[in-house]
Order: C-alpha cells, then sequence, then structure tokens
DNA sequence: CGACTCTTTGATCCTGATCAACACCGGTGG
DNA sequence: CCACCGGTGTTGATCAGGATCAAAGAGTCG
C-alpha cells in the first residue's frame, strides 16, 4: 500500500549465482544439474524491493518470470469485483509467475513481504535457451506440474484448524528443503494475508495461532511461529498435505 | 464404482485425426498450428471407457498424457484421509494429466461419465518430438499456464450461488469454444460430483439449481440444464470469473 | 413389480463470519 | 522522556450460510 512505483524495469544487472546462499537448493537454477547451468548465464538481479511494493502488478507486460533471491513475497489476484485473492507466499529460489505463459500481460500481483531481492529471467532469453537445451523446457514442465499439483492438494475443503496446520506445515516443510530453520517461521505477511490465503477471517487466524499456542503446539513471537510440536500439527494438517 | 478394471495399457490404437469432430479446437493437437501437427503423428486411440470406469488412478506409472475424445470424464484426488476430491470435469480437446509430470506414477484419478473416447500422447513419444521442436513444449507450457490461472481463480472463497452460477457460465464458454451448444449442457456426472468440486453438500447444489429454475435463469432436465438467462447468471458468476 | 440409487425437500445445528471493543506496538512530536 | 495516535492483532458476543440429519419422491434395472 505504500509506495506503489514499479520495480520490474528498474535497476537490472547481470547476476552472479555465485555466492547466493540458496545456489544449491535453487529450484529456478536447476538446483545445479548439468543441463540446466545455462539458466544461471541469463538470470538478472533486480533491485530490492521494499515492504510492500510490488514487483509486478495486473496488466503489467510479461517480459520475465521471477524468483526471490532473499525474503519473501507474495501472489495476489484481484477478481473483478476488486477484492484481493492472496494466492501463495514465496521463498528464496521457488520460481513464480509461470502462470502468465502465453499471455502477453500478468494477471496478477507480487508484492513485497519485507525488503526482497528477486531474481528475474528474461522470458526471450529463456525461449532461447530452451530452443537449444531442451531439459530446459522440461525442468519449467516440472516446476509448472509441481505447481499444479500443489495447488491441487489444497482444493479440499477442510476444517479451519485443519487448513492452519496443513500452512505451518508446508512452510516449515519448504523452509526444510532450502536448508533453513524449520522450526522458527518468520511470518512478515500481515494476519489479512494469512487469513485470506486460508479464507478465514482475521480473528480466525488468531484464535487459531492462540488455540495451537494453548495446547503446546507453536509459540508465538513478534516475527513468527516456533513449532514446538510438529508431530501432532502434522497429523491434524495431513488430512490436506500428501509428500509434494 | 461400477467395474474397475484400467484401461490404461489396453487396446491402444494408432489414431486418425482425420474426422474427428473436434480437430480444429483440439487443445491437445494445437487446433491446427503448423509447428504442432506432429502432434497428430504420435496420439493414439484407448478403447472406449464405460460409465465409472478409470482411465488411470493414483500409483498408475505415468507413460502418457491424454485428451477426451467424446464424452466426458472427471479427475478426482484422493487425499490422505481417504476422501475424494473432483478436481475438474474434462470436455473433448481438453488436455489432461499434465500434473503428473515430472513424476513417475500420477497422483490422481480420471473416471469416465458415461461412454468416453480418449486419445492418448506417450509421454516419450511427446518428448522425442518436444526436442526436435521446441514449440511443442511451449504449446504443452501454455495449457499448463491455462490450468494454472484456471485454478487460481477458482481459489477465492465466494457465497455458494455464485460458485454455481460460475460453475455453470465455465461449462457454457467451454462448450463454445468447442463449438458444441452452449445454451444446453448435460451434466452425466452425479450431483454428489458437482457438489463436490464445488466444495457443497449435495443437498445444497439441488436447492441451487431449483432456485435457479425458480428464478428462470435455468431449465432442468434429466440429462442436463438449459441457460434461459445467462447474462443474469454470468453477472452473477462473473465475481469469480475473467476471460480465460 | 420391487429393490436400489439418486435427487429433492424439510428441519435443525454448527462452524466460522461479522460486529464491536480493547490491547499492543512503533512512531512522532511536544 | 512521555503523551498521543494510527495501524495491527486479540478477545468477546452475536449471527447466518451452508452442513447435517431425516424422509419422501423419482428414475432405473433386474
Amino acid at each position: 500500500m505504500s509506495s506503489e512505483r514499479s520495480a520490474c524495469q528498474q535497476g537490472l544487472q547481470p547476476a552472479h549465482c555465485t555466492g547466493c546462499h540458496h545456489l544449491d537448493t535453487c529450484d529456478a537454477t536447476g538446483r545445479g544439474a548439468e543441463a540446466l547451468l545455462g539458466l544461471r548465464q541469463i538470470v538478472q538481479r533486480v533491485a530490492l524491493v521494499g515492504d510492500g511494493e510490488y514487483l509486478y502488478r495486473p496488466m503489467t507486460p510479461f517480459r520475465a518470470i521471477y524468483a526471490v533471491r532473499s525474503g519473501m513475497a507474495k501472489s495476489v489476484a484481484l477478481d473483478a469485483s476488486g477484492r484481493e485473492q492472496v494466492l501463495d507466499f514465496h521463498l528464496p529460489g521457488e520460481w513464480f509467475g509461470l502462470d502468465a505463459i502465453g499471455l502477453d500481460h500478468h494477471e496478477n500481483a507480487v508484492i513485497s513481504l519485507g525488503r526482497t531481492q528477486f531474481c528475474r529471467f528474461p522470458i526471450d532469453a529463456l525461449m532461447a535457451l530452451g530452443s537449444r537445451e531442451p531439459a530446459v523446457q522440461w525442468h519449467l514442465m516440472q516446476v509448472m506440474a509441481r505447481q499444479i499439483r500443489h495447488r491441487q492438494l489444497r482444493s479440499g475443503d477442510h476444517p479451519s484448524d485443519v487448513r492452519m496446520a496443513a500452512f505451518l506445515i508446508d512452510l516449515s516443510d519448504r523452509r526444510a528443503a532450502l536448508f533453513l530453520d524449520a522450526r522458527h517461521l518468520p511470518l512478515p505477511m500481515q494476519r489479512t494475508d494469512i487469513a485470506n490465503h486460508l479464507q478465514l477471517a482475521p480473528e480466525t487466524v488468531s484464535r487459531l495461532l492462540t488455540r495451537f499456542r494453548g495446547q503446546g503446539l507453536i509459540g508465538i513471537d513478534r516475527q513468527g511461529v516456533t513449532l514446538l510440536d510438529g508431530v501432532t500439527l502434522r497429523r491434524l494438517g495431513c488430512q490436506v498435505l500428501e509428500a509434494a
């Protein structure tokens, strides 16, 4: 809501993956697979995006897909009636923006949560690379297929506590896959974002977290939550999640 | 529920797209685009699948992706607790099964609604074709991207009547795109399938259809519904749908 | 015709939304 | 340093949309 300039076209630099903390676990650059090393040649770095600022928004021309380099971001759709829908939260190394493939503009927005750095993969460079090296295209397709499956899993309707538990466990698992601390989950987004994403009222999110704390499942502090009883939490949430 | 043999590996024949009713509108064979004609060389035809029979199910090895040739089918996920979730209904020419790309087995089931014919695209032939002809891979990616967007649209939470209206309008629009009758919608699936898909109780589906009929929006007969006031229905449902 | 399944209709209940008030924290300016 | 303020999060009270329970009606197939 604060400043609303679009960072999309500004401050692009050729990036050096060397030295990136997430090099080994970065989906966007293929986790170091031989045939995908070309991805590291075409990546650009986007200037730091401040809290609440847009990386892109609906109708922004579709020129590139992105990954988080450091920080966290959310994808938001604006439906016909103007109401926001938080689609996803993005962690470092996770690709997003692939949903605009085949269009000439993005259909939803990506907004930084806290100060975030992004990596940018220009779509024309990606196409050129993919034509030379089919493995790149298959990699993209695998990422997209995983996104479809991830979304399929959440398409069931489950009680609010199950959804909340699944959300926390999912975040924890994704952090584990990035070799980040899977016990302590920073939640830089607002409660209303979590609520919106889980299709709950903010009040309900608050109540559920309080209840989970009362049950000794989690600890809560200003920056996020700490998982205290991951086993029970997972048993609750696994009514919706399977192994990704 | 009836017979449960898997038709996946049986009765495969080289197909001839020539003569297929949906040749011009078939997403799976690229709507006749030059660079995608190779798709018509690798397609196979699957033996007729009877009502309620499985085309594939979870844990079926992932060997091919499919399209409906004639009839209708549903995709169903079985979540951890064994409860079914109807993910999608498939119309002729619509590709499905792409969500298993990158895995060695399918994660959900496809079940025939009525007697249905399927086209089969073996994944190894598809990969070979895609390596020779990058346009094929881009086409696949565009189809997947469209599926992601389609799913994003439905991820908001809307009142039951909006969801129902959106469902009917979506079906109608997809039929129009296939040059099928967009006013009369055959609904070969059970009410429980529609309910499950829309995350409603079967009773609610029944009540909503009855209410819509009372408002003069639709007519109901045994094989499906007829749209009588598409404008009002669309205004209701467009709170969730945008142009695909 | 009769058994069965699917759908429709009616009555009641419950989860989570909404409305409302308060607590907390960070920042700003006196 | 502290009072004030706005935004965010928590807690409580009430309400309603849709689920559930229950039963009857309508097709379908043997």
